[in-house]
DNA sequence: AATAATTTTTAGATTAACCTAAAAATTTGT
DNA sequence: ACAAATTTTTAGGTTAATCTAAAAATTATT
């Protein structure tokens, strides 16, 4: 019972979609997630199935089993520790780490992962915020809220980011936002939705709405 | 011209025989080398061929061409400098990094391999004493003889492993031979060409004329 | 409830990478 | 030099993963 690559992708896109969703995954999410045909994804679907890796109903959608999860969770763990010894070890940006990442996610051998893991201190949170698993698959949970949804006077840390492509976290970097920086929004324009926030108790930007959607931050009282 | 993990192998192969051999690559050898069907490598061959990175004539065997050998070298310098990471920052054994390895070398990405190099601190030899070809694929040479030529009272470090299986590497370790161990010849038994050892000038042992020719040595005068 | 729109599945192909068995070419031994 | 042995290629298949186009099922709309 090997596990391949494409396999692996399959499962890891229908437990985010599952996570993000709440419900049955359909055929249309998975094939629009991972830019396939749906009757690519009909085919893949038939044969996770038989590997007892879903479960799945003609027409109804699909499932993790026990088995699935364990095997997505798996990934999205090697995923995210690679991703921190690429900027943490290596020196890339943040934005520069997600497609490598993809690749060496595939990588197996558990005694590597977790190996890695301790090389790297067990880190809970990768470049962008989001929480790596733990050998056993437990994920930590943090408060977070999007900057969009904080009030005039109301101060938080940044903790993890929604867009993870790089256009958004080069913008970021450049107006000297990034993990672990304080945010104090200043206030808000109706208008547009748009919000002034003080960076690191230092320099004032305008955040426009999208923006402001992408960000997490932690509140600090 | 995107280039596949098995093309990848293939050249890599084609690359180590050709090295060890010295003349045209033969369909078998190849076969042999990676375990598949001559049938199977006559296939590959038209495909490599047709993507200008070997030299191919029909029943005459192949040559690697500038880019095939390029290719071939980095290939080599990842699998490698992975090694090295493997032993030196993960702690893994020597005999358990190969494996790996052979699946990371073909993580794709050039900034990975050089800021590896560099994070490693651009080593020139691999925990089995294999040089790594540097980041222009220049090779670092060294004097190396296998213990089996060693004459009575001649001294030597360990530089090097001929056979990179595990029986061998965790024989060696039990005895305490490694890397960087000094091994002083003693005396030769004429009748199996068995060899009596001196090892970093405490322990002495006898190695099988099987293992004396499968450590290299630089001989220290 | 019937029809229209949407979603999903099936049917039929393609490509890379393998295989076995048979045919063809090359090499070896007398 | 020629038959025998060996090596290599060709022929014909298989499997995973993809595709497009058509058919079938489900869902939404009147
Ligand atoms: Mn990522
Ligand atoms: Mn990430
Ligand atoms: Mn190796
Ligand atoms: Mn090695």
């Amino acid at each position: 019972m090997t596990i391949t690559t494409a396999e692996e992708n399959y499962l890891k896109a229908i437990f985010k979609i599952a996570e993000k969703e709440g419900k049955a995954v359909l055929t249309n999410s998975i094939a629009a997630a991972m830019n396939t045909a749906a009757a690519s994804v009909t085919d893949m679907l038939k044969r996770l199935a038989e590997k007892q890796l879903i479960k799945y109903e003609k027409y109804r959608g699909v499932e993790l089993t026990e088995e699935g999860n364990r095997t997505a969770t798996v990934l999205i763990r090697k995923h995210r520790l690679w991703e921190v010894f690429l900027v943490e070890k290596l020196g890339f940006a943040w934005d520069e780490v997600h497609d490598l990442a993809e690749q060496l996610e595939h990588v197996q051998g558990e005694p590597l992962v977790d190996r890695l893991d301790s090389f790297l201190g067990f880190p809970r949170f990768d470049p962008h915020g989001d929480p790596i698993p733990d050998a056993q698959g437990r994920w930590t949970f943090r408060q977070q809220v999007r900057v969009s949804l904080l009030q005039p006077g109301d101060k938080g840390i940044v903790t993890g980011v929604d867009d993870h492509a790089t256009p958004f976290l080069k913008y970021l970097d450049q107006i000297g936002l990034g993990l672990g920086v304080e945010v104090l929004l200043v206030n808000r324009t109706e208008y547009d939705q748009s919000v002034q926030v003080r960076i690191g108790g230092k320099s004032e930007v305008m955040l426009s709405e999208k923006v402001a959607q992408n960000l997490f931050v932690v509140v600090s009282y």
